[in-house]
DNA sequence: TTGGCGATTGACT
DNA sequence: GTCAATCGCCAAG
């Protein structure tokens, strides 16, 4: 299928994308090897720039961490969380609107033996990519890669899928933003209905 | 320069 | 169900 291309994340409606972003495969190459892993999205979260609380970019605060998010969309950006967890997102809406989506869950596609050793699995369970932290580990991923380009076959890139039929899609509140007040219960995290 | 804390996970009761 | 791990970030001093 089809690599997304910067048009699709340069869709403002960050929640569509967010939505369409379910079902697409996610492929990460190993460099050193050439080895590619790939998952079936499967959870997403929106966060949608300087008035949302939950958002790194609440207020235009912008720091060396953030800012890929105030950059053009398609670039990844990836963060560490609690000292230990490496979170993926992809820059959305236009340059100088910090807009990104999440990538919480996915289904393993292709390279599942390099997935179970980098997760310390012996064979599959629905835990290798499910929670953000995990998927990132599965992959590979780490804040070295946050800023690269996430729409040319190199490292990171994702290709198209057949769209999601909405009624199998789930949407609820987003996980861990407790803190973000009256947007915490915004139902901005979507996952394909199992 | 410092201290509180987080878009989580896994181990344990 | 509870809770510790673990460290970079960043607002405040």
């Amino acid at each position: 299928m089809a690599l997304l291309s910067r048009d699709f994340f340069a869709q403002t409606d960050t929640l569509r994308v967010a939505r369409h972003l379910l079902g697409k495969h996610l492929h990460v190459r190993e460099l050193h090897t050439g080895e590619v892993c790939t998952l079936r999205i499967t959870e997403t979260e929106a966060y949608c720039g300087t008035t949302d609380r939950a958002c790194h970019a609440f207020g235009g605060r912008r720091t060396a961490r953030n800012e890929v998010m105030y950059g053009p969309p398609g670039y990844v950006y990836i963060y560490l969380c609690y000292g230990i967890h490496h979170l993926l997102n992809f820059v959305t809406h236009q340059q100088g609107e910090p807009h990104a989506i999440l990538i919480r869950a996915g289904e393993p596609v292709a390279g599942l033996q390099t997935m179970l050793t980098r997760r310390s699995m012996q064979r599959y369970e629905p835990r290798l990519a499910a929670g953000p932290g995990s998927l990132a580990r599965a992959l590979g991923l780490t804040v070295a890669d946050s800023g690269r380009y996430g729409c040319e076959p190199h490292r990171i890139w994702v290709t198209d899928a057949p769209l999601i039929d909405p009624e199998a899609i789930l949407e609820g509140p987003r996980v861990g933003v407790e803190y973000a007040e009256e947007d915490a219960r915004l139902p901005w995290r979507f996952r394909i209905r199992q």
